[in-house]
DNA sequence: GGAATTGTGTGATGCCGGTCACTTCGGCAT
DNA sequence: ATGCCGAAGTGACCGGCATCACACAATTCC
């Protein structure tokens, strides 16, 4: 019987563990159902949101109504947070894959707490880093990498993300990801993503166990997402 | 005579005032000459910089020898924090445009500052923040504008951070920057840049003041960005 | 002031990848 | 099972943009 069951660790964003308990206790809880939107790119936002359980999609639509995914955010991330630092227009477009459980902190109540407790900027940044990180990770892909990285590049992350080592380095992705929805994170379009898995498949690159994809040689991918 | 030399505020990413130069007292000037690289994507760091006086220039770099800019930036910028703050290696490369001079603060130095004086977490959370709506707009413009709609968006976004208004609605440029530089920026072949400027020349939407690249009309540039 | 170097203009050519138009599959409810 | 509907495969086409190959400024530098 293998390994099994090792969850990413800091990519879903999370603050460390008690400051986020402190931080989000009294926030009051709210409910979304799958599809159901937390907001629109542009609303005016005055809070931020702890996801205790399900899933979010952050994405940004064009006015021709194609959408760019930008993350999906699991249990334990922040989401909204831009709003909160700096007042404006929240920047993307959150809509729940799943029913999800949320925690709402309002700006005040988030600026109450950050007054008493400064530590929590400190968290912040490194929060904020590591998303700075990842979005230059995919302008990168998206100037140099051609059709096959970006897909590679993609997957990747969703493994970071999502994935879950079965052994001999097998990994599944234990969410139900479309394959638009692959194509949404790679900026492209849906039957070119078809048609790669498929190369990749017939390689042996990847495959699909129940409906979850899987990554069954990952270093070979990492290969294909390079230059 | 026309009203002449406004600076763009927030967008050179600058602190606070006397929390930079608290922050920077003691820091260790450096001085780079033009094209000198100040470190590479990759390189380990342990330490940030302020730009004093200069620009520079953002930029990752493919094995196949493309270079996508991220950005430029001028005195008052804080360039290479995210390596001080996630101890990682540092994210993107960076040269000098032409002669700068520096202040280089060590993550040391920095984390004995900060720990004195946690309001600097605060004031890098905004700049992060800052940071990150910037390169969403990015990976937007990369995914649904077609070529215009980008050049635009990069002329925009030049005006923004080095633009000087000199009346009825006409901004310069005051930075030397080649056709190359705009297609880097734009993530575009340079030959296209040069066909799209020519066309809005005719059109009067830019022009050329003595070297420096001149946005005639604004409003209509950001027409051409939307959609 | 010319030569060397760097930046800019413009056509011709080709190909990557998006779009269109289907067919086929797979799950789910009747 | 049977039918339904959304997701996944696949080919044909075609257009936007990169690439190549230059001519032609415009700087910089002896």
């Amino acid at each position: 019987m293998p390994k099994g069951t090792r969850l990413g660790p800091s990519l879903l964003s999370g603050l460390p563990g008690h400051l986020a308990t402190d931080l989000f206790t009294g926030a009051k809880p709210v409910r979304l159902a799958a599809d159901e939107v937390l907001f629109l790119a542009d609303d005016p936002g005055d809070g931020c949101y702890r996801i205790e359980d399900g899933l979010l999609k952050v994405a940004m639509v064009s006015r021709a109504g194609n959408e760019r995914i930008l993350a999906f955010l699991g249990a334990g991330a922040i989401v909204g947070e831009l709003s909160v630092i700096d007042s404006r227009p929240r920047s993307a477009s959150v809509v729940a894959v799943r029913d999800t459980a949320l925690s709402f902190l309002s700006r005040a109540a988030f600026d109450a707490f950050a007054q008493r407790h400064p530590e929590v900027y400190q968290a912040l940044v490194r929060i904020l880093a590591t998303r700075l990180r990842e979005t230059d990770v995919v302008i990168a892909a998206g100037s140099f990498l051609p059709l096959k990285g970006r897909v590679a590049s993609t997957l990747l992350e969703l493994a970071e993300n999502f994935g879950q080592d079965v052994g001999s380095g097998r990994i599944v992705i234990r969410q139900k990801i479309g394959q638009s929805d692959i194509a949404a994170m790679a900026g492209i379009a849906r039957e070119n993503v078809s048609r790669i898995l498929n190369d990749w498949k017939r390689r042996k690159l990847v495959s699909r166990l129940s409906g979850y994809y899987c990554l069954e040689n990952k270093s070979q991918l990492e290969h294909e997402a390079e230059l």
